[in-house]
RNA sequence: GCGGUUGUAGCUCAGUUGGUUAGAGUGCCGGCCUGUCACGCCGGAGGUCGCGGGUUCGAGCCCCGUCAACCGCGCCA
């Protein structure tokens, strides 16, 4: 008999009944009746039931066991009598009777339960993250991660990639984000660095020949954390090729994600065609350059309906350069109460606020009294909106002219509230005369629908623009009755990402997001600069390592024009991959990093390495890095990383567990020769 | 650095308009129980209501400050 387990606890069926076994694992439950004593062992693989009553000679050392105790026991199979099986287990149809049993491992009182995982505070969880993790949820999250990490493997060496591992205790490679520095003891007041991404090895690997590259490597960068970023470190799928354009990339990555995305997504549906939409009409269309495409609101410019319009704080916002106005639809949106709302959440993130417009049905008489008129008349023809009926009805001879207009008349004056005055009721009437007589038919029935149709306009913005201007909305977005849109102004840079924001709780709130799939999108052309709206100073909006598009002709002319070949993969909301044609002329380089301002030994310190090799013959190479832990999040549909994540830091970047950072001793300051100045107060 | 939310038993939470001794479930400890699998029943321990100050005859509740956690903004190609 081995020393500990003759198997495991997910080993037995009723195949094993009489045979001698024994199992070790953690105490899941204990169901103590006095006479018989049962409990759940549980280890990695399962959990079987043992039990024991007086007879057996552990008895009273059994009854001591409480819960996360490790224990070894010895004992017989038994099948259990039929109405005893417990299907909820693999091993339901047996048990064990115990005989011998021993102590491997006394728990003391858990700080966390293991059993059911009821919630326990974040901060208990990761200090006692070996407790959390015996749990079945981020157990079974973990090794989810490891397969897929594994999967991702296989799926890469399959499509000829090789993996190559980089240095960990490098030199910093100002990419962007904050570097974690090393103090070297052997070359005092010098530092390392550690990478923020192998960035500049796997393209002098691309240099050295090797062509096909990747990684499942670590990253590190000193910034705060979110729920979907991990401070410190975090894992990527790098990879990089050579002799290729940005379609060579996206062929070689694709099938790896959609591949696991299948594999591990518990069967939600994968989107097949993944769309490349550009910088700019991502952040038009969704506010965002991660876009969650499962939400089907897209955004849309309506300035043109505001221009010149009673509502003064939009035509006046229009009269100055580089302003818009952009809608989001809500459909089924259409209440004041959810549009205050939303109104609410524009102000809460730093907004003037969002104008909102709903569609309700008209009350309308004159729909009544058409549909009386014509009551049998009517043939086949669609009937749709009043004004379409209406002409319907003039087309087809069914009711005259005069008949129309004084039923509209009629309607204008039993309509509570009306929008407009008799007079202008009586323009309107004259209006749409003379669009049926010009035979314009387009006109005259969207005049019919702007005042008389079934859908009314309500919120204080739609009186101050009148019914024209809203039906022209409402038929640009294709909004109907119960469907909103919001209204934001001014420069797109200074509402997009709001605006994003708001169609994420739009499409969340309305219950429009479908979440049971993955959507994704290639996001493409994004621009290469962008000017820091305060300073005027033009900084790489990405990375500096990009191609752009055009080449050395393109950063003659104006830089913020200049686009990269460099793209994003959005998932569901989340940037899942980044990545870029890289520029691997030093000419180039040193022309795209004299426009912002680096000049050239400036450029030579922090990449000379790089673009030394890049004078020994590179070839035109790309890549890109996926996020091996917002992959796995998104497959373990959580929205935390730190699910997905063995042992995380907490949001204030502190190892809880072990309890870094912590002090230096002064023997290690000394060696290496620093000082720590005090806090400034 | 800034904003939002939260903070009451080990844990999850309730606590009315400011009013007697702050409760429940779960966990823990003790007792009973031979078929449970969320076992059941009885009993017990367990509280600086995050902390400090203020208002009040009286504060878990109101006010000010502060700390912490989480979420977000900035930041992160």
């Amino acid at each position: 008999m081995p020393a500990y387990r003759s198997h495991t606890c997910a080993d037995l069926n009723a195949s094993h009944v009489g045979e001698n076994v024994r199992l070790s694992g953690w105490v899941h439950r204990v169901r103590d009746h006095g006479g018989v004593l049962f409990i759940d062992l549980r280890d990695h693989y399962g959990v079987t039931q043992v039990l024991a009553d007086p007879d057996s000679p552990v008895f009273s050392a059994l009854e001591k066991v409480r819960s996360e105790w490790c224990i070894r026991i010895d004992g017989d199979v038994k099948a259990r009598a039929p109405e005893l099986v417990n299907d909820k287990i693999p091993t339901g149809e047996i048990e064990i009777f115990i005989r011998d049993m021993e102590v491997l491992g006394a728990a003391a009182e858990l700080p966390l339960q293991v059993f059911d995982e009821p919630d326990f505070p974040e901060e208990t969880r990761l200090k006692y993250r070996f407790l959390d993790l015996r749990r079945e949820t981020l157990h079974n999250n973990i090794m989810l991660r490891s397969n897929v990490v594994s999967s991702i493997r296989k799926r890469m060496e399959g499509q000829g990639f090789n993996e190559f591992q980089t240095p960990i205790i490098t030199a910093s490679s100002p990419e962007g984000a904050r570097d974690f520095l090393v103090p070297s003891r052997l070359h005092p007041g010098k530092f390392y660095a550690l990478p923020q991404a192998p960035q500049q090895f796997k393209q002098m690997i691309m240099v050295a020949g090797f062509d096909k590259y990747f990684q499942i490597a670590p990253c590190f960068r000193d910034e705060d954390p979110r729920a979907d970023r991990s401070p410190t470190d975090f894992y990527q799928l790098d990879m990089e090729m050579s002799f290729v354009e940005q379609q060579d990339v996206f062929d070689a990555i694709e099938p790896v994600l959609k591949g696991v995305f299948e594999e591990f997504g518990g069967g939600r549906p994968v989107s097949q065609d993944w769309p490349q939409i550009s910088y700019k009409d991502a952040a038009l269309w969704y506010g965002s350059d991660k876009p969650d495409l499962r939400n089907p609101i897209k955004m849309q410019v309506v300035s043109e309906h505001f221009a010149g319009s009673g509502f003064k704080i939009f035509a006046s916002l229009l009269e100055n350069e580089g302003t818009e106005i952009r809608a989001i639809p809500a459909p089924t949106g259409g209440s004041r109460k959810f549009c205050d709302r939303m109104n609410s959440f524009a102000q809460k993130e730093g907004l003037p606020g969002m104008g909102y417009i709903f569609w309700r049905r008209r009350e309308n008489p004159i729909r009544d009294a058409l549909e009386k008129s014509l009551e049998g008349k009517l043939g086949n023809l669609p009937v749709i909106a009043v004004g379409g009926l209406a002409l319907a009805a003039l087309a087809g001879n069914k009711i005259s002219k005069d008949v129309l207009f004084n039923l509209m008349e009629e309607y204008q004056e039993l309509a509570e509230g009306p929008s407009v005055s008799k007079e202008e009721t009586a323009d309107i009437r004259i209006r749409i005369s003379k669009h049926w007589e010009r035979g314009e038919t387009d006109q005259a029935e969207f005049l019919l629908n702007a005042y008389f149709g079934e859908h009314e306009a309500a919120g204080p913005l739609a009186k101050n623009i009148g019914a024209e201007r809203t039906e022209a909305i409402r038929v640009q977005l294709d909004l109907g009755e119960g469907d909103a849109a919001f209204f934001l102004g001014g420069k797109p840079s200074a509402f997009e990402a709001v605006a994003g924001r708001a169609r994420n709780v739009i499409g969340e709130e309305l219950g429009l997001t479908d979440k049971d799939k993955f959507e994704f999108a290639w996001i493409v052309d994004f621009p290469i600069y962008e000017k820091d709206e305060e300073t005027g100073h033009i900084d790489f909006e990405h990375n500096p390592f990009s191609m752009p598009q055009g080449g050395m002709d393109a950063l003659n002319g104006d830089p913020l024009d200049v686009l990269g070949y460099q793209y994003d993969l959005a998932c569901n909301g989340y940037e899942l991959v980044s990545g870029a044609i890289r520029n691997h002329q030093p000419e180039i380089m040193y022309k795209a990093f004299e426009i912002a301002g680096y000049d050239k030994s400036e450029v030579e310190a922090r990449f000379g390495g790089m673009l030394n090799a890049f004078t020994y013959g590179a070839p035109p190479h790309g890549g890109c890095a996926a996020g091996i832990d917002r992959i796995v999040m998104l497959l373990a549909d959580t929205t935390n990383i730190r699910e997905v994540i063995m042992f995380p830091m907490n949001q204030r970047a502190e190892d809880l567990l072990m309890g870094g950072p912590a002090e230096p001793t002064n023997e290690q300051l000394r060696e290496l020769g620093l000082r720590v100045l005090p806090p400034e107060s």
